[in-house]
DNA sequence: CGGTGGCTGGGG
DNA sequence: CCCCAGCCACCG
């Protein structure tokens, strides 16, 4: 090849790759709505918190906020079986882009955020739940067989797709929240060495939490808006126990700074019903939501770390 | 897509 | 100590 092909062969490189850096996630099977009844019902513990429309995905729930650009909220089923997804790099790495909202975001619509304000693309529901033989056969996205060649499950690799969709997405501060050192990362941490991965499987809700505080909005349209708080509530069998993290700025008397300690961000479930606005497991039953609203927190959370 | 890099925390 | 894991970023 001679020199000018070769630039042009590396131009047309690049022209390619960074098409498909917006890649939709297009070529996943539709789920049918025995699949979707399913898979409200494995991963949306005491039903929805809220009235709107849900999107129901492999491996989580969720209600995405078309007018701030991220979830408002996402459910999902936390189970060991679920902790082995594939390595995440090369197409497992990739961000996708949410074939099925209107006017999805795309991946370079954070480009330039982290260098600029260290805002990441963070996962609300996390890329380590994404792995395991979801549709049960008896293959998961990629396994290595005997002759060390990868196989995979296109249904199961959909799980990955998924997860990395840019709808599960929102603006995170990275060295302070996202990132290592941060309390949602010390959080994920936790959920994934001391409780899912000591043989514990949970139900989580997590989501962004937005008040009356001025909303810092960002990407080329200055139409996404990083919230300004973030909650994740766990459930397990001894009740419920519920984190409310500032990020941006405090909405109501309760959450935690960025360098607290993890333990001091719990709160109750009602906590964060009133500062969301959302009304969770309501589905229970006023009883059975009453008593896993009163759980204390402290306590169950000690439970799920086996203590 | 592969390669490389920064950051922090945990472990040998 | 260094190295690795898990968040990410950016480059061609």
């Amino acid at each position: 090849m001679t020199r000018q092909a070769g630039i042009v062969a590396q131009a047309l490189l690049v022209v390619c790759l960074l098409a498909a850096g917006d890649a939709l996630g297009q070529s996943c099977p539709a789920l049918d709505e025995n699949e979707k009844a399913a898979l409200a019902a494995e991963h949306l513990f005491g039903g929805p918190p809220s009235p709107g429309a849900i999107l129901i995905r492999r491996g989580y729930v969720t209600e995405y906020d078309a007018t701030r650009r991220v979830p408002r909220w996402a459910a999902w089923h936390a189970a060991p079986e679920y902790l082995m997804p594939p390595k995440r790099k090369g197409r497992w790495a990739r961000f996708r882009t949410d074939p099925d909202v209107a006017n999805p975001v795309r991946k370079s619509h954070y480009n330039g955020l982290f260098a600029a304000f260290d805002l990441a693309r963070g996962h609300i529901v996390p890329y380590f739940i994404a792995g395991g033989d979801r549709d049960g056969d008896g293959q998961d996205a990629e396994i290595e067989t005997a002759d060390n060649l990868p196989v995979e499950d296109i249904d199961d690799a959909c799980t990955v797709f998924e997860v990395n969709y840019m709808s599960n997405i929102a603006p995170q501060l990275h060295g302070t929240f996202n990132g290592a050192g941060g309390l949602w990362y010390a959080l994920e941490t936790k959920v994934r060495k001391d409780i899912v991965g000591a043989g514990r499987p949970i139900h989580i809700i997590a989501g962004s939490v937005f008040g009356d505080a001025p909303v810092r909005k960002v990407g080329p349209n200055k139409d996404i808006h990083v919230p300004h708080m973030f909650y994740k509530i766990l459930i397990g069998e001894a009740g419920a126990v519920a984190f409310l993290f500032t990020h941006e700025a405090r909405i109501g008397p309760k959450g935690c700074a960025p360098d607290a300690a993890l333990e001091s961000c719990i709160v109750t479930v009602g906590d964060i019903e009133a500062v969301t606005g959302l009304d969770f497991f309501a589905d229970l039953g006023d009883e059975a939501e009453a008593l896993i609203e009163d759980t204390d927190g402290r306590a169950v959370w000690q439970t799920l770390l086996g203590q």
